[in-house]
DNA sequence: GCCTATAAGCTTATCAGACAAGTGGATGTT
DNA sequence: AACATCCACTTGTCTGATAAGCTTATAGGC
C-alpha cells in the first residue's frame, strides 16, 4: 500500500518510479546497479506487479536496462528520455533548469525552420484558425493560463502545417517543457500585449507567404521571449 | 503461450504490442476503442501481465490511452512517438518511408545549427576523437556496415560538443531511423570514399572553430546524403 | 413524465503465490 | 590452469483472486 497517506493522484507505479527516478536523476553512476524487483517490494510494501512496472517505466525512459537473468543496470544520462513529461517532473530543480535552458535553445534552432516552411505549405484554413488563436490570445491578455494555452496551440498549428511529424513529436514535447517552466516560476516573462504583436508578425509573414519573413519573425519572437526564470 | 513456434527473439509483451501496433497503423481510427486486455487474453492467449503490459508499451508510444475503469481508446496518429525504436519497425513500409523522409529533413534543420555551436565549444579531445573515428572511416570504406557505425558515432560526437541534451536525443533517434533506412533498402546510398570526404570538410571546419563554414559542410553533406531508398 | 439515486456489470489496478527461463559465480573435476 | 557442472539469484510468465473506477440501466421519488 506504500504508504499511510491514501491520496492516489497518480497510480502506484508511476509513484514508485518517481521515487526512483529521483533518486537515480540525484545520485546515480552510469553502469552501477539498479533498484532490483526485490528492492523495490520491501521499500515500497507494493506487490511485484507494480515494482515491475515501476522498472519498465524507467526503462522507457532509457534511465535503466532490463534483461532476463541480470540485474537492472543504470543507463548514461546523456541518453535519457529528456523529451518525456515524466522525466521533466522528475528531474532536481538544479537540473531541470539547465534542461529547460537547452530546451529553449533548439526551439530557437527548430521553429523559425518550421516557420519558414510552414510559410510555403500555408493554407486558406491554417491561415483562418491562426487568425481565430491570435484574436483570442489578444482577448486574454488578463489571464496567463489562457494565454499560455493559445500561445503553444498558436505554435503546434504553424508546426502542423510544415506537414513534418518528427518536428511535430519536438513541438509536442515542448509544450510539456514550458508547462514546467510556468510551474517553477510563476511569473510572467514579458507584458503579454507585447507577445502578442510578436505573434502577429509572424502571423502576417505567414499570410504573406514570405518565408524568410516568417522565419525571421519567429526567431525574434523566441529570443526575446527567453526561458522564462533562467537569468543565470 | 501465443504461437506454436517456439522462438524467442524478443519479450512476449514487446511481441503482442508489435502486432497491435500494426494493427492500429494500419487500421485505426483516432477516438475509437483500442484493444482490451479481455481481447487480448482471448486473441493471443497469454497472461493478463503480458496483456496488460503490451497496452503499456503502447501507451508509452501515445499510441492509446489507458485509464482505470474505461475503455483503451486510440489517440491521433500525430502525437505517436515517432521517436522510438519500437514505432520505427512497426509502421507499414509506405508510412515507414514517409517517416524517414521527415527525419531526413529534420536533420538538415537541426544538424547544421549543431555542427555550428559544436564549433565554438570544441576541444582538443573531441576534436582528436573525430580526427580518430575519421580515419576509422577511410579506412572502413569497403566494410559498410562498420562504415555506417562510424558515421552515427561521428555525428553523435559533435552534437555531444553542442552541450545540448535536447538535441542529444534527437540524435540518438536519429540512430535508429538511419539503421532503419539501412534495413529496408540495403543499397549503399553513394560511394563511401566521398562520403569520407565531405565529413573530413566538417571536420576541417572543426578545426578552424569556423562556425559558418562548419554549418555550410554539414549541410552540404547531408543534402548529398540523401534519405536512403527513397526515389519517390 | 422527468429527474435522481442506486445498483449491476463492465473496465482497469493491485495483490498473492507459484513456476519457467536465463545469467553468473561457486564448485568441483580433469 | 582449464573446463564442465551445479546452484543461487535475477527477471519473465502464468494463474486466480480482490479492489477500485466508470458506464449504463434500472428503480424510486417528485
Amino acid at each position: 500500500m506504500m504508504d499511510t497517506v491514501e491520496v492516489k493522484l497518480q497510480t502506484l507505479p508511476k509513484q514508485v518510479a518517481g521515487v526512483l527516478a529521483r533518486r537515480i536523476a540525484g545520485s546515480g553512476v552510469a553502469g552501477g546497479l539498479g533498484p532490483s524487483e526485490q528492492q523495490i517490494l520491501q521499500e515500497f510494501g507494493v506487490s511485484r506487479a507494480v515494482a515491475r512496472e515501476a522498472l519498465k517505466i524507467l526503462a522507457s525512459l532509457d534511465m535503466i536496462e532490463i534483461a532476463q537473468g541480470r540485474r537492472v543496470v543504470l543507463r548514461p544520462a546523456e541518453e535519457w528520455d529528456y523529451l518525456s513529461p515524466l522525466l521533466i517532473d522528475w528531474l532536481p530543480h538544479e537540473q531541470m533548469r539547465e534542461i529547460l535552458a537547452e530546451a529553449h535553445a533548439t526551439r530557437i534552432i527548430i521553429e523559425p525552420a518550421i516557420a519558414a516552411i510552414a510559410a510555403k505549405h500555408m493554407t486558406k484554413e491554417k491561415l483562418e484558425r491562426l487568425g481565430t488563436l491570435l484574436a483570442a490570445m489578444s482577448a486574454s491578455e488578463d489571464n496567463p493560463d489562457a494565454y499560455l494555452k493559445l500561445d503553444l496551440d498558436f505554435h503546434m498549428e504553424i508546426c502542423r502545417a510544415a506537414r513534418n511529424r518528427i518536428l511535430d513529436r519536438f513541438m509536442y514535447s515542448s509544450r510539456w517543457w514550458q508547462m514546467a517552466s510556468r510551474r517553477i516560476s510563476n511569473q510572467m516573462p514579458h507584458a503579454l500585449p507585447s507577445a502578442t504583436e510578436m505573434h502577429r508578425a509572424i502571423y502576417e509573414a505567414l499570410v504573406a507567404r514570405d518565408e524568410k519573413r516568417a522565419e525571421e519573425a519567429m526567431r525574434r519572437h523566441l529570443k526575446k521571449t527567453t526561458a522564462v526564470g533562467l537569468p543565470r
